[in-house]
DNA sequence: CACGAACCGTACCGTACGGTACATGCCTTG
DNA sequence: CAAGGCATGTACCGTACGGTACGGTTCGTG
């Protein structure tokens, strides 16, 4: 199919990103119930039937947000060369942060939210459209930087899915679902205190002991 | 206020019941959508007044949904004594696999995605009453086996409440949103391993050195 | 300038839902 | 047996949504 497409920042035009962008909004304010056809035009100033002419149907309008997000993201790759353990261990905690804030932000949770509440026993398309454009991502990034570190001699594991996972769990702990169920999210300090202590706990998992005693 | 209410079963009457347990199977079957009052009507055959006399409205009857399928739910105190520490990990283990099973379980995977479907900005009641009746009685019977441990000497921490996320963390990981988004849950054999391996991990991050080499 | 494409705003249609009202029937109670 | 409460089932109402159709406007193009 269209397997060659090299680009995937053309999938839309400009103006249907604003209108992508209003439509996020709204999400992010009100909820799904909130986000409905006529409402989008309104807020976007354009006309329903541009909606359905640029995006099919409303399931289409979500997958569009979906992906619309997904390309706003932009994954920073770790820089490489040499990193020193302090270097390393500096970069494990910002993922960790960064990993907690993304999952906490307005439009990550509400985009969960939605697919969350269209999920069911059929409708799995939203779900794993979220999965792919939104996880797959961040799970590139740990696992190359998880790779990078046994390269260089600072974690030892054999499996890189499993490190990446028990990394995950205990970053993420339960705050993800506490956060889709309306919790407070946490401020920074809470969070970067979550962080290094995720990260020292993983390092006493898959860390070669090099730390102190 | 009812510190002294010994039997939580007489929230409800027998009828209103089974016709929450039709409710349930409705929100299993189709998701929210397929949950309208004239469908749980006709479900349990009863009148849609009925309902509306019993619930007040469709929120009450979300709410006590929540509320009858926690009544359900028997935490197993852990039994006391003097455990070895193979009887303490085989425990852990134990509620390791119970805390998959009943995140995966198709009730709450559709309690959940109701409640994280319905919260939003303001709506956070729906999702308060989940976490309070279905979360708090999984992490008390978890606290109290992890004071356990450390009574017995097989455990050391401070935080208990710590440790339990630490557990929690390690047990679930992504597995609970992945399942809310629609993927389908582990079988019983990898439930079993990544449980093993969780517990593994938490005596590596808590259990005194009490194991081998 | 003339033409056409794209788009906006609005009006419209069918449907489906939450919630209410009412008539019928069952079952207890005096 | 009579009467009243309680539940069922059906019909009904207002509303709001997804989706479509249409007239008017703007803008690029020959």
């Amino acid at each position: 199919m269209t397997a060659v497409a090299p680009l995937e920042t053309e999938t839309f035009s400009p103006r249907q990103n604003a209108v992508l962008e209003c439509a996020l909004k709204l999400l992010v304010a009100g909820g799904e119930k909130a986000l409905t056809t006529a409402g989008i035009a309104r807020a976007a100033n354009c006309s329903k039937e541009s909606l359905y002419k640029w995006f099919g149907d409303r399931d289409g309008m979500l997958a569009a947000m979906i992906a619309f997000q997904s390309s706003k993201v932009r994954t920073p790759a770790p820089r490489h060369g040499a990193p020193s353990l302090e270097d390393f261990t500096h970069n494990l905690r910002t993922f960790a942060v960064d990993l907690l804030t993304v999952l906490g932000g307005e439009v990550s949770l509400a985009l969960n939210r939605l697919a969350i509440g269209q999920a069911g026993p059929g409708n799995t398309g939203l779900g794993h459209l979220l999965i792919e454009q939104g996880r797959q991502p961040i799970e590139q990034r740990a696992r190359a930087l998880l790779e990078l570190g046994r390269r260089h001699g600072y974690l030892a594991f054999s499996d890189t899915r499993q490190a990446f996972e028990t990394l995950y769990g205990l970053v993420v702990r339960d705050a993800h679902l506490r956060y889709l169920l309306g919790d407070a999210p946490d401020n920074e300090h809470e969070l970067s205190a979550r962080a290094e202590l995720a990260v020292d706990q993983f390092f006493r998992l898959y860390g070669r002991k090099l730390l102190k005693d």
